[in-house]
RNA sequence: GGCGACGUAGCCAAGUGGUAAGGCAGAGGUCUGCAAAACCUUUAUUCAGCGGUUCAAAUCCGCUCGUCGCCUCCA
């Protein structure tokens, strides 16, 4: 499997994120499904738009791809993906480039001019036939600035010479660089071979970039570039799609230091890896609710069996929870077995915890069948966690970050908040429910939240 | 202008021919001095609109409206 990587000029935004997590579940599903998995994903660290950062910072190309190099490692590695097989460089790679343009070259699919190499789309009928288009249309519309060097105006580099102060590399045509597009082929044919099974990449990347591959491979080698081509969806703003140019993008790290990367992970996961995805603080914030609302019934269940068994009392749902956790991972597999239905995967995960909620409000001490039950579930929510990157932390962890992270923003000290709580708590005994009151209303304006149970009052921050 | 995708409850979102998953929000219940929290239950005779095919349509076909994307760098 070959995912494209990032162009290494910029820290990445949510879009990134997207794409590192739906193909990072691709490629554990896949494991998880039983089959051995090449994985590699490319840096390209040589590109117009490294030079211009590198010109505007007045330092050199390298010094900028190295450096987001290092900050999407951190960002994916926070993110928790999986690390592929392998994660080459297109500058590592210069010397297959070449070899890959002087046989376009040679079986007259590609030409010289003027330092420049291009490929000859006319020469490949299959061109646009993953996007479904064909040249006279494209033209037609064509926003692309006329070439006199291109013998069609829908040709494009596989070489550029280098101007003056530009990074460069020896070859047949002189100094030059790498066009956009020829990395891909190279890597992918350099560790996948010329024919492999899946390729991947954001839904932008169908034209021009997958299409180029696929002409550049297909030409080159004589045979199918790759069986299956998977493309992730946008992530939207109010709708619209979230890009550099129009700047309304949030980069990984921002939303990190307001989400933790299992709400943004789950966020994402939540819808279908097609789909436009509309990001907001809102959306969010629902994606963490619902996300502790697993953790909570996780929490729950590992209370249940930690506790002693009761004594083999029925409860009505027991039957239905001991169906529901026999069919959990089955349901799981269905779901991603359709196109990494992760949306729908996700769905049974909270039929079953509706299931056990209840019967944990039931059973209160569970019985042996019920304690049997409750382990399934909790070692078939280890796998499903495996495999979707969800579910690392320990419930309880969970719910106290979550609580730490409120607790962050606290006005008031807990001593105050114990001290009010024992006053309150001698008001009730004296029925001066007034003052009691009283002291619950003016916590709460503090975003305390009392908690009043039999064993007595504790509390959290809203 | 060309090509393509999408339109499911207040919001998010599964569902590609067999009678609408799930989440958030809302409502009711349990609990409570009253609350809150928590948990439980519940919430779309209907899938943008109009026609058609079919025993059967959110799912297939046609048209209309709307939103978005690609055609230029983009995950």
């Amino acid at each position: 499997m070959y995912v494209c990587g990032v162009t290494v000029y910029d820290y990445c935004h949510i879009g990134h994120a997207r794409a590192g997590i739906v193909f990072d579940v691709i490629y554990r599903y896949l494991q998880y499904a039983g089959y051995e998995v090449t994985f590699v994903r490319n840096y390209t660290d040589i590109d117009d738009k490294i030079i211009n950062r590198a010109n505007q910072e007045g330092t050199d190309y390298r010094t900028i791809a190295d450096r987001y190099i290092a900050a999407f490692d951190e960002d994916m590695d926070r993110l928790g993906l999986k690390k592929p097989t392998l994660e080459p460089k297109a500058t590592d790679h210069i010397d297959d480039i070449i070899a890959i343009i002087k046989q376009l070259i040679a079986n007259g699919h590609a030409y010289e001019a003027a330092g420049d190499v291009y490929f000859a789309v006319e020469t490949f009928d299959d061109y646009l036939k993953l996007s479904k288009r064909n040249l006279e249309d494209m033209q037609a519309g064509a926003r692309v600035e006329v070439d006199e060097r291109k013998r069609n105006p829908m040709d494009f580099a596989l070489w550029k010479g280098s101007k003056p102060g530009e990074p460069w590399w020896q070859s047949p045509w002189g100094q030059g660089r790498p066009g956009w597009h020829i990395e891909c082929s190279a890597m992918s044919m350099r560790f996948l071979g010329p024919s492999f099974d899946i390729h991947g990449g954001g839904k932008d990347l169908v034209f021009p970039h997958h299409e180029n591959e696929i002409a550049q491979s297909e030409c080159a080698n004589g045979c199918q570039f790759v069986k299956y081509w998977l493309h992730n969806g946008f992530v939207n703003i109010n709708s619209e799609k979230m890009s550099k140019s129009l700047g309304n993008f949030f980069t990984i790290r921002e939303v990190l230091e307001l989400f933790d990367p299992e709400v943004l992970r789950f966020f994402i996961l939540q819808a279908h890896y097609r789909s436009p995805l509309d990001y907001s603080d809102q959306n969010l914030r629902e994606a963490q609710a619902g996300l502790t609302r697993i953790y909570e019934a996780l929490a729950a269940l590992d209370e249940a069996l930690a506790g002693p068994a009761g004594n083999g009392t029925a409860t009505p749902t027991l039957a239905e929870l001991q169906d529901k956790a026999q069919q959990l991972l089955p349901r799981f597999k269905e779901a991603m077995d359709d196109d990494f239905n992760t949306a729908q995967a996700l769905g049974v995960i909270f039929d079953l915890v509706r299931t056990l909620n209840r019967y944990l409000a039931e059973a209160g001490a569970p019985d042996a069948a019920g304690r049997q039950a409750l382990t399934a579930i909790r070692d078939a929510f280890a796998e499903i966690g495996q495999v979707l990157g969800l579910f690392h932390s320990t419930p309880a962890h969970w719910l106290a970050q979550r609580e730490a992270d409120k607790a962050a923003q606290l006005t008031i000290t807990p001593a105050e908040i114990e001290a009010l709580i024992a006053e309150r708590a001698q008001a009730r005994t004296d029925k001066n429910f007034k003052r009691s009151d009283e002291i619950r209303d003016q916590l709460l304006a503090s975003n305390i939240q009392l908690l009043d149970t039999p064993q007595g009052t504790s509390w959290k921050v809203k």
